[in-house]
RNA sequence: GCGGAGAUGGCGGAAUUGGCAGACGCACUAGCUUGAGGUGCUAGCGGGUAACACCGUGCAGGUUCAAGUCCUGUUCUCCGCACCA
């Protein structure tokens, strides 16, 4: 009981009010949702689905802001649906493979798994005290043999449709990680994972998914995208694609047999190719510089600075040699050049300098020749001239403009035999073998008679061996490990050795949200019925750094499993939010910068609904937010008030109920501006840190109205009131529901409603501006006239002031908004 | 270089459709509460002025009765891509 407080001898009979002790009221309802988990149970047949889902977090055993503030906007979502009557999946799981857990092993001996499942068992406890309404009974960790079989079983079905399979090529190689990246995970030539390694090129055997296969539809599916994916994902998604459309063409190298192809986006203009440059890595270059080309092709090849594209100088040399242009007979010198990229098109260019920047700065370096055969429709021919416009110089096709030439002379050079018509691809297969421990063993082993074999449907899964030796160096732990890589052949019977590469840990992830359909399936990866009851995913969240990496890969094993008649739909999710990052300083939390926040002290020290609240109020879900400790003193005393409002107003809600009170208007009012104003924005825009705020805003204007409110309107806004909370901090929501005296949880019962009723008022008042500017203010009638208002506007004292002397020229009035009068003189 | 997002008080941010700029919170100030401190409650809080006037949404123009919002140009910041032939 407080003394100190100002209603302990109020004139009405309130309760005292009670102090909010965050630590007691989260226990309490943390335990209660423990003891019940059938609370959160998805139900078993929706009628009216909401699929959400935010990215399964890498546990690593401790949550960090960024994923408070990704669970907090799911979950507020899932609890906002839930309350508007729909079914909601909500469900959460682990992608458990990876690096660090052969790292942990290393430092500290543990064991992988043990450590990648206590790690999960610390985080499970994280979320549960956040007080995420998760169903936890369709937990998924990637780790286990029950999911990874799984992996096993779409790479085989890959395997027999010819998707997955392996060759020797040239990797990125990640020194540190002692394995092979994905191109994705190569940012500006060093490994994803550690900053300032360079990566190495090393020429391997590998496994790769071929993505390219569904390039075009990845391509195009993007448009069924637009308006529910941010645009700038699928900008960077259409980029990384980064289709062209262009033309394949032959040049025949003098004084042999052999051919030099070249892939070329502008065949129209090949008549003004004064020379062909080869990428250094080119197959063909070692033997065209000759013996004496030998270590300057090797400088460039090892030219470290070619990585950034920004600072490096064209570069190269002439081979000697020279080859034939198929289209004039043109005898063209061969170069090499460092800025020819051997992983694109076929690694070989033809160069135009008069209609190419780059081989204008490279030609004009070396003073090779530039012939223009491209002029401006009208105007001036300046060189290098890259634009369509009038073709000569070239013959036949002299006078055509530039785009009717560039199909002409593709179609010529394929009835011709030295080329065609070619779309070339910036996004490779992805390869997916990493040479590590903890992942997905792939299914395959090598026999010296039959060669590689696939693993039978029946003797998957390929157990990952768990009694491994990790000592970080030399080859993968796998292949130390004999009684895991000794096996028979699955077609001779012989002896054979199995794979002992693992899967990239993308793999895991891109199709997890379809395993929490059906997660304990032990015959298939899902029931393609239950996916169809669900999918596709009505909203996932999470990091836009997923933009490319784990959204293209989840977009392309999509298509796979369609094409496997394992579902219907061609695309994993139909909205995607990305949030923004949460920062401390300007700058992204992180170790090395020593500003990290730790939700679970945070959550100590406020309690998990402060910081849910926070993580919302304090930036819009989308937009970076920077941290600021006092901000969240500022959320933990408005629930405060809320808390201690409620309490202490819990026992005048049964009083006589008589007609309404002008407290109990303007409270009814305010209160169903701000259920219309939240479930707004639940639906379109998602500006919770408004939701929040309007909740402030109806806090207020309940604490001035208080001492008139009656057991007329009282029961119906304390209910809203809590109701309005519950999505954003459900454990405060729960007690003061209880202590109001109703059942809950209050997930289960409908949301608030707006009652229009209440949202009429009486006057209203209504700004009038001279001439633009705000000069006075007029209470009018609610539904007054474009007249009255006009009238009153004039007469009133201070705006009569502004127009004494003045000839009124015209008078804009929009009703129940606005009059503005404008004058002259 | 290309593409995208943004620039609003001391700070985080609001203004959804061109219609009262600065909601809400933080910080700060005052009054009340308190033995004091803290808490709590009430109020003030863009600059400027005694009060008005006036000035004010990165900068310069424009459209409009009216512009943070639309148009043109420009600067800066962040993000993504980057010799893609």
């Amino acid at each position: 009981m407080l003394l100190g407080s100002r209603y302990s001898e109020g004139l009405l009979s309130k309760m005292p009010e009670k102090q909010y002790n965050h630590q007691q009221i989260e226990e309490k309802w943390h335990a209660n949702w423990e003891e019940d988990p059938v609370l959160y149970r998805t139900p078993a047949d929706p009628t009216k689905k909401f699929y959400v889902l935010e990215m399964l977090p890498y546990p690593s055993g401790r949550l960090h802001m960024g994923h408070a503030r990704n669970y907090s906007i799911g979950d507020a979502l899932a609890r906002f649906m839930r309350m508007r009557g729909y079914d909601v999946l909500h469900p959460m799981g682990w992608d458990a493979f990876g690096l660090p857990a052969e790292n942990a092993a290393l430092k500290s001996g543990r064991q992988p798994r043990e450590w990648t499942l206590q790690n999960i068992s610390q985080m499970k406890k994280g979320l549960k005290r956040l007080g995420f309404a998760l169903d936890w009974e369709r937990e998924v960790a990637t780790c286990e043999p029950e999911y990874y079989r799984w992996n096993q079983w779409f790479f085989l079905r890959m395997y027999e449709r010819g998707l997955a399979y392996r060759k020797e090529s040239l990797v990125n190689w990640c020194p540190q990680c002692a394995t092979v990246l994905a191109n994705e995970q190569v940012v500006d030539g060093c490994c994803w994972r550690h900053e300032g390694t360079a990566v190495e090129q090393r020429s391997l055997e590998q496994w790769f998914l071929k993505t390219t296969a569904y390039a075009d539809e990845l391509l195009s599916g993007i448009e069924n995208l637009a308006g529910g994916w941010p645009d700038r994902v699928l900008t960077m998604q259409r980029n990384w694609i980064g289709r062209s459309v262009g033309a394949e063409v032959d040049f025949t190298i003098e004084n042999s047999t052999d051919k030099l192809r070249v892939f070329t986006t502008r065949v129209d203009t090949i008549c003004g190719a004064t020379c062909l440059i080869l990428a250094p890595e080119h197959p063909k270059a070692q033997e065209l510089v000759g013996s004496e080309g030998q270590a300057r092709l090797k400088a460039i090849v090892d030219d470290q600075g070619r990585k950034d594209p920004s600072s490096i100088e064209k570069d190269g040399f002439a081979t000697g040699r020279f080859a034939i242009n198929p289209f004039n007979g043109a005898r063209t010198p061969i170069w090499i050049g460092n800025f020819v990229l051997m992983g694109y098109g076929t690694g070989a260019i033809m160069a135009v300098p008069a209609h190419d920047e780059r081989d204008f700065e490279f030609c004009t370096k070396y003073e090779i020749a530039i012939t223009p055969v491209v002029k401006p429709a009208e105007g001036e021919l300046t060189l290098p001239f890259t634009e369509y416009g009038i073709s000569f110089n070239s013959g036949e096709f002299s006078g055509l403009p530039t785009a009717e030439a560039r199909k002409t002379m593709a179609a010529l050079a394929e009835t011709k035999g030295f080329g065609k018509a070619a779309i070339t691809y910036r996004l490779k297969d992805w390869g997916v073998s990493r040479q590590r421990y903890w992942g997905t063993p792939i299914p395959m082993v090598h026999c010296a008679t039959c060669g590689v074999q696939p693993v039978k449907d029946e003797d998957l899964p390929v157990l990952l061996p768990l009694d491994v030796e990790i000592t970080g160096a030399g080859e993968s732990p796998l292949a130390r490990h004999e009684s895991f890589w000794k096996t028979t052949c699955p077609k001779c019977g012989g002896p054979g050795r199995r794979e002992t590469d693992t899967m990239d840990t993308f793999v895991d992830s891109s199709w997890y949200f379809y395993r929490y359909c059906d997660p304990h399936n032990n015959t298939q990866p899902f029931d393609p019925k239950v996916i169809a009851q669900w999918f596709p995913i009505d909203q996932y969240i999470g990091g836009v750094e997923h933009a490319i990496l784990h959204l293209i890969y989840s977009r392309f094993w999509t298509k796979v499993m369609r094409d496997l008649g394992l579902i219907t739909n061609d695309e994993p999710t139909k909205k995607l939010f990305t949030q923004g990052m949460v920062l401390k300083d300007g700058a992204k939390m992180s170790k090395s910068l020593g500003n990290i926040v730790d939700p679970e002290e945070l959550v100590t020290e406020f309690g998990a609904d402060t910081c849910r609240l926070y993580v919302l109020f304090a930036a819009p879900p989308d937009k970076d937010m920077d941290w600021q400790q006092t901000g969240v003193e500022g959320q933990y005393r408005f629930l405060g008030r809320v808390y201690r409002f409620v309490t202490r107003n819990a026992d005048r809600l049964s009083g006589p109920v008589g007609e309404l009170s002008a407290q109990d208007k303007r409270a009814l009012r305010k209160l169903h501006q701000t259920i219309a104003k939240i479930t707004q924005d639940f639906e379109q825009r998602w500006h919770f840190n408004t939701c929040i705020a309007a909740l402030m805003e109806l806090t207020n204007e309940l604490y001035l109205c208080e001492e008139g409110l009656t057991a007329a309107a009282l029961p119906e806004i304390l209910k809203s009131l809590i109701q309005l909370l519950e999505p954003f901090t459900p454990f405060i929501a729960e007690e003061m529901w209880e202590e109001i005296g109703l059942t809950g949880p209050v997930f289960s019962h409908p949301w608030p409603e707006v009652n229009p009723k209440h949202l009429i008022e009486e006057e209203a008042e209504i700004p009038v501006q001279v001439n633009g500017k705000l000069r006075g203010k007029i209470v009018v009638p609610t539904g007054a006239t474009s007249e009255v208002l006009e009238a009153t506007a004039k007469a009133d004292e201070k705006i009569a002031a502004f127009l004494a002397g003045k000839e009124v020229v015209k008078v804009i009035v929009l009703a129940g908004k606005l009059v503005n009068i404008v004058v002259k003189g």
